[in-house]
DNA sequence: CTCGGGTAGTTGCAGATGCAACCATACCCC
DNA sequence: GGGGTATGGTTGCATCTGCAACTACCCGAG
């Protein structure tokens, strides 16, 4: 997650007139409104959620995503390329943000000693009490703008449909 | 929308180990699990459609929204502000943004006679063209890869679903 | 007229991103 | 052992982002 939400937003529909031929054979109407829902809902909940998680932490929405991806860890660690997808993040994007996450003191970064390529980032126990004052006021801003617009059994549905969307778009790591 | 995608996860179950008191409290599992799947959904298509629309057209997606921003509006044109609300991006990001496409020579940026203040942004033909061009191919991967997971009555529940939490996070025009 | 407040856009700035190229190490095979 | 190749991470680079400060302009009050 990056700090800054991501800017997002795609008008598809009503391109027809302008496509020639009809755009809804290349993109369903249908499609296209969830589409831009999507989009739409993606914006709206992150831009919110980063600007409040830094005002009230001092950390940006992908520091927490590392973090948690550490908290669930075993012994609070996990490998540089690990954590990436973990984090959906690229190689480079990792390195940086745990030079940065380093900088605070919330992780540490040290060289396997069985395997000299691998790099272990460590959650320190600094950065697992920054974690836990940060973890409440989040989640429960997750909770707020993203848990309280449906029901239980909507949600659930709606998990379950997105994680066919995301299996659909399972790939490999990135650079 | 960025010509990145934006780096997204977040595992915010199993923190309750962690938290002392229980993370479900402050957010319900349902709600955590449907949120992790809406990150990586997200997180997955995008990265995918951007760097396809990149390959095929040279066009960020960004660039591609706000462009069809312009093509369905009236004469093709639209104020700064506007745009930017619709793009949902920052009105300084937007600024650049045109930047770019006028170099480009797919956006004119004129004052308005009437207002001073106000800009207009509007495509040109050339960058009409660049759009019909981009299209077909950028539609078709949206239906791909984010239309192809379900069938038509999932997919507008989905939609409700969206715009529900989309609506429970509206607000106003940022920086 | 002109002063003050409000709106539209732009710019300075600091931070973040990914890709591709580049080290460093491990491993495999002759 | 000595190459050749694969893997894990880091760095160079170009680009993108938003916020806050700033400029330009409009408009109403006096």
């Amino acid at each position: 997650m990056a700090t800054t939400s991501k800017p997002v937003s795609a008008e598809i529909e009503a391109l027809s007139a302008v496509l020639g031929t009809d755009a809804s054979k290349l993109l369903d109407p249908t499609v296209a409104k969830a589409w831009i829902a999507f989009l739409t809902a993606y914006g709206r909940v992150t831009r919110a959620l980063s600007s409040e998680l830094m005002d009230t932490s001092g950390m940006s929405l992908a520091d927490f995503d590392v973090m948690a991806q550490l908290v669930r860890s075993e012994d609070y660690r996990l490998r540089m390329s690990e954590l990436a997808d973990a984090a959906l993040i690229s190689k480079s994007g990792l390195t940086r943000r745990i030079d940065r996450l380093a900088i605070n003191g919330w992780v540490t970064r040290r060289r396997c000693t069985e395997d000299g390529r691998v790099h272990w980032a460590t959650l320190t126990p600094l950065g697992l009490r920054a974690f836990k004052g940060a973890a409440p006021a989040h989640l429960a801003a997750v909770a707020e703008r993203f848990g309280s617009a449906l029901t239980a059994s909507e949600m659930e549905r709606l998990t379950r449909d997105l994680l066919k969307i995301a299996a659909k778009n399972a790939e490999p790591t990135n650079s």
